[in-house]
DNA sequence: GGCTTGCGGG
DNA sequence: CCCGCAAGCC
């Protein structure tokens, strides 16, 4: 049976629930990652997700900051909740559906703004955030898994608008994109969204600061969607959906989605 | 000629400056006298309302509180602008037409909780405010005058959904109704909209904090459109415009309104 | 209950 | 530029 998994960084999950049911109706996925909830779980309004064919919803929360949550119409159950760098933070949630694959969803922290951990606390968080990513796979190699979320790095060139402008911006310098690589690495992750859409610029995030966003275009790939080599190879139809940064009120992040064959 | 004039609480003139457009084409008053427009002056969108004939626009502002203005689409000159009980608030501005009718424009402190100036400081304000406006009525005589605004007192039983109830409620004490009666009579000022509406409850407030405001009509009478009597008579068709609190995103208060033939 | 500002965070 | 608070006020 195929499914299709979308992860997007909603950026308050009460404020923005208009925009989840839309996108359920419109893009209709099975299961829907969300990130940056800023909610309590209990607060969530799963009510009216669940109107919509969402029965099941997994997450942790916290109070203004972080969350995260998985909506899913196909029976998912939770398998866990990670703290990596010791945080306390609403980072991390991950389940299985009936057919074994184990999806995980990541709110990787943002790091703040001086690129320097020396100066910067948060950069050091995000840094040791991915580390930890990196050795908890390396511990538990992961199968038949899918990794979503907003890792809050941009790795490659053409995931940004300008790589030279952005080498010394959070979220594109070269020490989180190693962070980031050997995380991948470890759990052998596919970039999925890139194999299937392998040249050009591809962005899933947009400034509020920009008024005119879509003219400037000054974008970054900061929303990944990975899966496991034994799945990898059963996704298709990727996508990115770029008008959603449109919509009224929108987040400042977009739906990032692909479909498994499994 | 003819004038409609029209006084509204707004509660944040920039937040609701859609509402005091819809009002303006709607009701299409002459003049329009806002109170708690919660802005510094400079920031209040004249433009939007210039745009439906309001070319003249006179006011004082502050930055997060109180704050009045006149909206006008026949010539108003400012004649004053009051600061009784030496609040240093912006609570009045007066202006007048070509044909000599002066419109005072008051918003009267509310009195915080307790009616007691011995522990609430400013419950003795609001007294004290009344007491000036009072005085500058006996010192200088108000001819061809009119004042409107958020009197922030309900002086009748039939003002308010229970006298008894209210009686220790800020609003509807004797002595703030004493108060009151003291500044209207040192004026001469007729009270234009009970001299049409003389019968009944009327009310121009209902609380937040009821949601269903209109099935419960737990409201008080606060804002009031007073003349003198030289042109007290002039006046006809008073109205308050009820289905106003139940507009999208509304104010607590709804505009109050008369025609004067003058 | 809803407005403001200032804050921390993105 | 936009989010959720915490205060103070109405």
């Amino acid at each position: 049976m195929p499914f299709t998994l979308a992860t997007w960084n909603i950026n308050s999950v009460r404020l923005r629930a208009p925009l989840v049911e839309r996108l359920l109706r419109e893009a209709a996925p099975d299961v829907l990652c969300l990130q940056e909830c800023k909610s309590p779980f209990e607060k969530i309004p799963h009510d009216r997700f669940r109107a919509l064919g969402y029965r099941w919803m997994l997450g942790r929360g916290q109070k203004s900051y972080n969350g995260v949550a998985i909506l899913s119409r196909l029976p998912i159950e939770e398998v866990s909740a990670l703290d990596h760098a010791g945080l306390g933070h609403a980072r991390h949630i991950a389940g299985r559906l009936e057919n074994g694959v184990v999806i995980h969803n990541f709110y990787v922290p943002a790091g703040g703004d001086v690129p320097d951990r020396e100066v910067n606390l948060k950069f050091g968080q995000k840094l040791d955030y991915l580390t930890d990513m990196r050795d908890a796979f390396r511990a538990e190699p992961p199968r038949r898994s899918i990794l979503v979320g907003d890792l809050n790095v941009a790795p490659r060139e053409d995931d940004v608008w300008s790589h030279r402008q952005l080498l010394r911006v959070v979220s594109h310098t070269p020490v989180e994109v190693a962070h980031l690589g050997e995380a991948q690495e470890a759990g052998a992750w596919v970039d999925v969204t890139r194999a299937h859409i392998p040249e050009g610029r591809l962005y899933s995030w947009w400034s509020y600061r920009a008024p005119d966003w879509r003219a400037a275009d000054k974008g970054r790939r900061l929303d990944h969607l990975w899966a496991t080599p034994d799945i990898a190879g059963a996704a298709h139809s990727s996508r990115v959906l770029k008008d959603v940064r449109g919509w009224e009120q929108p987040s400042d992040h977009v739906p990032v989605l692909a479909t498994f064959e499994v």
